[in-house]
DNA sequence: CAGGATCCAGTAGGATACTG
DNA sequence: CAGTATCCTACTGGATCCTG
C-alpha cells in the first residue's frame, strides 16, 4: 500500500493552514472573507449571472465606483471603500485610474478574485434562495420558546 | 419565440430575494451566514472532510458543546452559544439533550445545514488554500505604498 | 458539562463635511 | 466622481461569575 496517494499529499498540503486554529493566518484570511460586503462586491463584479457562458446573467465586467455603491444598496462609501482597498490589496481586485475630468475609476475581479467569487457567489444565491425555508424555521422555533414558557 | 423558458422561470424565482437590496430579508440573513463562527461550527460538524464518501476526512457527526469548543480554537463559550442558537433557530442545527449527569448536548447538521456547509466549506478552504498568493500580494502592495511616499 | 447573565472594552460602521 | 478625514454610536464579542 503506498504511504501517500496524491489526496493525501494534498490534505498535507492544505494542512500546513488550517483555520480552526487561532493563531493561524488563515484564520484572519477567512474572518476578512467572511464578510457581507465582500460577498456583495464580488457579487457585483462577478456579473452575479449564472456560470460563465451562459446568456442571461450579467457578465463579470469593471465596474466604477459610483456603479457599485448603487448596485449594492445600503452600502456606505465608507465601507465600500474599505472593503475595495482590502480586496485589493489582497489581490482580488485591480483598481484602474482614468485621468479623465472628473477621475474614473473602474474595479475588476482578478484571477484570485474570480476564484473566490466562485464561492462567495454560492453564499449569496444560498441565502436568497433558502430564505423561506430558514423563515419557516425561525416561525417554528419562536413558537416553540412561547410555548415552553407557561 | 417562447417567452419563459425552465432557467428563466428559476431566475425570476430566484429574484423574489435579492441580497443587493438593503430592505431584502435574504441581506439579513447573508450578514448572519458570512460569519466566521457560522464558517468554522458548520466545518467542525459537517467533518470538514472531503466530500462524502471519501475516506480519508472526518465524517459528519454529531458533536458536543466542550467538543466543538475544543475543535474552533480561540472561540468564547459565549459566541460558540450564540452561533448555535442561531444556527438551531435557523434550522441548520439539530440540539439534543440527553439528561445524563451531568447532561450530555450534542449537535448535528440538518439537511439544511449540510446544504449551507456544502457552501461555507468552500470559503474555508479557499482561505487556507489562497493564503501564500494573498500573502504574498499584500507584500506588494505595501511595498507599493512605501515607495509612493517619497 | 453546558450554558445563562453581566459587565465592559474595542471596533464596526453610519453620518457628515471636505478635496483633487 | 471618487474618494479622505473626523466624529460618534451601537453592537460585537471577550472575560468573569453563577447555575442545573
Amino acid at each position: 500500500m503506498p504511504t501517500s496517494t496524491a489526496s493525501q499529499r494534498r490534505a498535507v498540503a492544505k494542512a500546513e493552514y488550517d483555520a480552526f486554529l487561532v493563531a493561524c493566518p488563515s484564520r484572519q484570511l477567512l474572518e476578512r472573507i467572511s464578510d457581507k460586503w465582500v460577498a456583495l462586491v464580488l457579487a457585483a463584479l462577478g456579473g452575479d449571472g449564472p456560470r460563465p457562458g451562459a446568456a442571461s446573467g450579467d457578465e463579470p465586467r469593471p465596474m466604477r465606483f459610483s456603479e457599485l455603491s448603487r448596485r449594492i444598496s445600503g452600502v456606505s462609501q465608507k465601507m465600500l471603500t474599505q472593503t475595495l482597498r482590502s480586496l485589493e490589496r489582497d489581490g482580488m481586485v485591480t483598481r484602474t485610474v482614468t485621468p479623465t475630468v472628473p477621475v474614473t475609476v473602474t474595479y475588476e475581479l482578478t484571477g484570485l478574485g474570480r476564484s473566490l467569487q466562485g464561492v462567495m457567489r454560492g453564499i449569496k444565491e444560498w441565502a436568497e434562495g433558502h430564505m423561506e425555508e430558514v423563515l419557516t424555521h425561525r416561525d417554528d422555533y419562536d413558537h416553540r420558546q412561547s410555548d415552553a414558557a407557561d
